[in-house]
DNA sequence: TCGCCATGGCGCGATAATCGCACCATTATG
DNA sequence: CATAATGGTGCGATTATCGCGCCATGGCGA
């Protein structure tokens, strides 16, 4: 149970530029603290010492030292042999949320198209690579589980992805795809950088992304990109259905009308919000 | 700019017990670490070093070494001068989210019951004295700011708060009280001991709370308590509402029968969940 | 325009905080 | 019943962290 998973972001070196670390500014201790809470996951809600010593490479000393100390502080819980997160762990996730005027404007814009069309909608930004969900409103709980706040998916198959990965600078888009190895998720994923950079300008000419069944076979999804007052895409939001109930067609009649007005008020409303 | 506010968890000892008995188990630099992630909010989304040396209490060359360390890890970003979280951050929060059936059990249970009624819904627990929302569905975006899954409230005088202090046993309540100064909100605010104990003795027995502007004047909620396939109380859901637009007899007859009914739902799908 | 203060960056010596090995007790495992 | 794995602990080693103090920068007011 619980196996070797992330590479810990520890270990050596996250970025494998320079390996003679040492940087006097780098505090390791924090670095194994952080890494212990990211070892509990869905799968495994409890760990114990050995488990998270195994999943985050260290030494069960030192991840029984984090153990105690993230209760110690009550972010974490113990039953006397397995560990747990507390609430207070969301205090951590959330001084970002609360202080990103994006999530807290896009959260009820999300919640009505969500009720309007009845199908789950959700917001999202681009980090390191990946797409990171930061609103939600699901109307059932089906979709290969577990999608929530705080999700990463990858960004070439998603729709989200794309409205953003279409908006990155000419120079940046080529880092990414230099970065990322296109792994296929269905048949009909994009795995080559030409198709996809002519979607990323196809997207970019319409205006809106729809992703068919790429990242999960039975899943398609459209989404459009939320712009503040600078014209700068700052996330996008999207509507994703079940290949059954909806065409592609449908997507862009039934939902794309609903988001782009979403878009449009997010607009609105951030220019009034602009502490920045 | 930016007050010396929260007490710095790590300062002189978050539980007042033992003083400075330095405990070998306790890594003072991971909760310096997470200390300084906890300095952002909403009022100030971008700090700079020297902010957070005032929040945190930490000497400026410290708070240097998190935020940097923070920053090699992609948990922080900056601008140069000022710093900011990164959505990445979301990952640490997210941890407890995706391994806490509850909240995603909750979610659309949530969602359903806020779409039906048309009203914000939510759902929390108790967590060191406090109300802490694991999920939420706003109907529109109103009420006093910010309230957003991981907010944490005062258990006394809100309507969850007060269904889950009354699923507390005889003794914890009596630790409750002797802890938690009752401050008032507004006028309506309960802020004697025995008075709050005869309301959760009511609440116990009706199998509601009804909380009627003692947080915030003009606000309403209403909530009812989750319970395990045990029977034990796991947390809570609400409605809230304006006190302008739904009476406190409304409240129970339009609201009341849906937060039952997705209540007993919960407990169902609960059932079939726990792999705890 | 000229200083003044607050801030960010940096280096270093000091030391205490953290490390991780090694060992014991206890408990799953077979 | 024997074996392996786990949790807990102590300690010496060491190095990771500390925080003071200094310098450069720059915003701000006089």
């Amino acid at each position: 149970m619980a196996e070797t998973l992330h590479p810990a972001e520890v270990a050596k070196g996250a970025e494998g530029a320079v390996k003679d670390d040492a940087d006097p500014n780098f505090m390791t201790s924090l670095a194994r603290g952080l890494s212990v809470i990211r070892a509990f996951t869905e799968r495994e809600p409890n760990l114990t010492i050995a488990d998270i010593a195994k999943i985050t490479g260290l030494p069960r000393a030192a991840a029984r030292r984090c153990l105690l100390t993230l209760m110690q502080l009550g972010y974490a819980g113990s039953d006397g042999r397995t560990f747990f997160l507390k609430p207070k762990i969301l205090a951590l996730g959330y001084s970002f949320l609360s202080s990103a005027p994006l999530a807290t404007i896009l959260d009820p814009l999300i919640e009505q198209v969500s009720g309007a069309v009845q199908e789950s909608c959700s917001a999202a930004v681009l980090d390191e690579d990946e797409l990171v969900y930061i609103a939600r409103a699901a109307t059932k709980r089906i979709m290969s589980v577990g999608l929530n706040v705080g999700s990463r998916l990858p960004a070439y198959c998603t729709s989200m992805g794309r409205v953003l990965l279409a908006a990155l600078p000419e120079a940046e888009l080529d880092a990414y795809l230099a970065r990322v190895v296109l792994k296929p998720f269905t048949e009909r994923t994009i795995v080559a950088a030409d198709p996809l950079r002519r979607e990323l300008e196809r997207v970019r000419e319409r205006g809106f992304s729809l992703v068919d069944q790429e990242l999960e076979l039975g899943l398609r999804s459209i989404a459009v990109p939320i712009r503040a007052a600078s014209g700068g895409v700052v996330a996008a939001v999207n509507v994703s259905a079940q290949a059954a109930r909806v065409t592609c067609p449908e997507m862009e009649v039934q939902f794309l009308p609903r988001l782009l007005r979403a878009a449009e008020e997010a607009r609105v409303l951030l220019v009034r919000s602009r502490g920045v």
